[in-house]
This record gives C-alpha cells, structure tokens and sequence, in this order.
DNA sequence: CACTCCGATTAACATATGTTAGGTGTGGCG
DNA sequence: CGCCACACCTAACATATGTTAATCGGAGTG
C-alpha cells in the first residue's frame, strides 16, 4: 500500500513521526475526515469565539491563524499542508481565533465524536495527534523568541526559512526556493511591522542577495545568509532525517 | 474529601475545567507525582535539548521557560502554582527550551511511564491533560499577538494583567496585586526589550499611577487603565466563572 | 480602450527603542 | 567598618520602526 492511498492526511507529520504510525492507523486517520471543502476567494474559515464540534486539516494551500486587536489583523501561525489547523478546538471548544485562506485552499473537516473515539480506543495514535498540538505550541514559542529578539530582517528570514523548511518535509518545497501566496501586507501581519517597512525589508534582503520574494514565489538566493540573519535552528521542529537548512 | 487532599496538584486547573475532573481522577492525578524537590537559587532545573522520562508539575513558586538566543535570555513562557510546566516533554521527548527556577520554588516529577498509564486507561483525564498543553499554546498565542500588536508599555502591562488572573484563577492573588519575584531584567527578557528600556516603563507605569512593581511585589493602582493599555482580554486564559478583569 | 482596484514602492518626518556609559542604593560578608 | 555584588536608576546619543502621504504598475472589467 503507497502513501498514495491516503489522498486526505498523507501529509500528516511527513518528514516528522509520520512512521511511527501503523497502516491501520494510516486509515483510521484517513477515516476522520467526513467532508472536504474547498476554497477560493481569501475568507474566514473559522471564527474566533465560535464553538466548534469539528476540526480541520489542511490538505492543500495555505491558511493563516489570526488575532484581531486594536483594528488590526495579527497572523500568530502559519499552516502549510498536512497541518491540523485546530485540531486544539477538539480539548478547548471555543476557538480564541480566526482560521484565514490565503489563495486557494482545500481543507478537510473531522468531527470530535470519531476524534473522541480514537482518544478512547487508541492510544498510540491519540499521542500522534497530541503530539501535533504540541509541535504546534512549540513553534508558536519560537515565534515568541524571534518577536523578542529579532529585529523585521531577522524575522523575515527567520519565517522564510521555516517554512522553505516544513514545507520541505510535505515535499512541497523545491531546491532553490518554495511557492508561497502571502503579499506584503500579510507578511508584515506576520511579522508584527507595517506594510511599509515590509516592503523595506523585502527589498533589502533582496539587494543584498539573500532572499526574493515576489509574484507568489519565494526563490532562497544564500541559504547559509538566510539562516545566519534569521537566526534559524530547526531543532524546534522536530523533524526526522536530514534536514534542508542545517 | 476536601481539596486540601491533594496538596501536590490541587491547583491543576482550578479557576478552568477542575471541576471537570472527579474525585477518582484527581487522585490519579496527584499519585503521578513520584517525587517533590525544592530549589532555593535561581537555577536552570531543566536543559534544551535533554531527553527526558518525567514532566514537571509546579506546586510552589515561579518557573521560567527559556530559549537562549544570540548571546541573550528570551523568556516565552512564565508558570504560576498548579501548571504542568513541561508535560509536552511526555510527546516530545526533547526539551526545546530550558526551564529556570526564580526564586524559591517546590517542583514535582512525573514519570512518563505514569501518564502513558492514563493515557492508555483514563480517556477523560487524558483530555484534560491534553487541555492543560492547549491553554499553553494559547497563550503562546496570545504572547505572538502581543509581542507583534504592543509597544513595551503595553507588553509589560499585559503581563501583568495575565498573571494576575492566573494568580487569582489559584487563589494566589491579592485583592490589589501580587507577589511575583521577578527582576527588570527578568521583565525585560519576557517582554523584549532592554533592562534599561523596561526600567523606564516601570518607572512610567508607576507614576501614571497605573501598576507599582517593586521589591518583588505589583500593586495594581489602575485596573482599567492596566486592562486597557495591554489590551487584556482573558478570553484566551479559559477561565470559567467570574474573572478578576474582565 | 478607459477605468478601477490593489499590491508594491518611495519620501519625509516623528517616535520608540537600543546602546553605551555611568551613578545610586542596599544587603551580604570578610 | 569597608568592600563587593547586584538591582535599580539616569543621561546622551544612534538607529530601527511607525506614520502619513503620494506615486507607480499590473490585472481585471466595463
């Protein structure tokens, strides 16, 4: 049986403990997802507040978590496919905050009754899936420690270099650089800066032959650059086997 | 059978879901600590990168998680009494941060092997110790926002904010401030920013008489101001019943 | 084609924060 | 007592970033 075989959740901790997983539990994985949805237009999956009795995994695209506060929009995660989006809304229920489609993207819905019965009959996957909670939370304490230390180039990188990195584990990444559909606007939202000096940054990293973002394409120009401003030490991912940036 | 019972880990998610648990579970709970230990100095109790078998639960005092960066201290998470400081390590094997004690503070050690037990048997309870790593991701979560959304001011007043209601959610918390131990420095590496730069917001926040931090103890003098100029809202922290800022 | 929208870009100026240097106070300790 | 360590505090200056305003260019659409 190929990997093929799980069109939904293939991805799921690829290039992380995905082989720590049985085929039978492969399936019973597969299994959780009652419906597939697809989106277009750049819209608000989820809401924050709002109770929710399902969660969802990416299959294809990129969608954003996002904070509002202050009439302002706060990009606090960034998914890329085979990530479980919310999979937190199965523990806490009320979500505290938006799930955001950047470009086009497809996402699978599985509710917390089959998630209830893995956590009750299987308890080697129902660690898989904490687990991925888990490798969410400690990202997002990366993100905390690059907001504390680094200045806008640094965390540019820094966010490039993650993702250049995670999506290399789903085998989206290429050799020189990945697909990726945020505009400047959402980069500076991820980044906690203006638009403005976004656009500053990108155009410096640019000139100074590190790193080109433009037209929805990200092309890494000096990989040991890029990791040395970012400061960027994927240890904090977890990932299994040899990594694309050291 | 009152609370007084479990004096290792009666605190573990009071003001949230306790009373989520029964009594069967909290005993469960409490005979997962194998071992109480005590640190007197400021110290590193546990080291990134380590592999660990136990997770740590905090009975008495203040913990630290800290990522060593560039030459600098970045604090991304602060404990108070009654949270599971590192129950993630029983997933992730690999610490990712290093834990420090401030202060004098009263630890227990849960071995790996315990929780495996419930989460093989305990489903219930194995969703609330699931929980307890999801509030922590969601105020990692709340922590990116703030670091991306606030200038120092507000960054230290959100602190503040949050740790009184965490202190409350425990029982730990004055009617007007708290006791808490940290340094400017300390401050500063949770917030961001320079010693000497948070020593001009202290001072700031002291003498627009919204909130007095000194000699180990915050005094809220304005709780609106304080609210407002971090822009605390504690919907993140899952608190249940009445909350001290609303 | 003309029009509009939106992302990208630039300029000029204001401000928060970092940096370097040093000064004050207090508690512990020989 | 005198010394030291350490937290706290202050000043002067340099720089990153925010703010406001405006222009440019491409993609869609009538």
């Amino acid at each position: 049986m190929t990997e093929d075989a799980y069109p939904l959740t293939r991805r799921f901790l690829q290039g992380r403990s995905r082989d720590a997983l049985a085929e039978r539990e492969k399936e019973l994985l597969e299994g959780l997802v009652e419906r597939v949805e697809r989106y277009t237009a750049p819209q608000t999956i989820l809401e924050r507040g709002n109770v929710v009795d399902t969660s969802t995994i990416l299959i294809e695209g990129t969608v954003a978590r996002v904070i509002h506060e202050g009439g302002k929009r706060h990009i606090v995660a960034i998914h890329v496919p085979g990530d479980f989006v919310d999979l937190h809304a199965f523990a806490l229920k009320r979500l505290d905050h938006d799930v955001v489609s950047i470009g086009t993207v497809q996402v699978g819905f599985a509710p917390h009754h089959r998630i209830e019965h893995i956590l009750e009959t299987e308890p080697n996957l129902a660690r898989m899936l904490w687990y991925s909670t888990l490798l969410d939370a400690a990202m997002h304490r990366e993100w905390i420690m690059k907001m504390e230390h680094l200045s806008a180039d640094g965390r540019l990188a820094h966010l490039m270099a993650e993702l250049w990195q995670r999506l290399d584990f789903v085998d989206l990444a290429g050799e020189s650089g990945f697909s990726f559909p945020l505009t400047q606007q959402e980069l500076a939202d991820a980044c906690g800066t203006t638009p403005i000096h976004m656009n500053r940054v990108v155009r410096k990293l640019r000139e100074a032959g590190i790193v080109d973002i433009s037209r929805g394409q990200v092309t890494v120009l000096d990989k040991d650059e890029l990791v040395r401003i970012g400061a960027f030490d994927p240890a904090y991912l977890y990932g299994k086997g040899p990594l694309k940036l050291t």
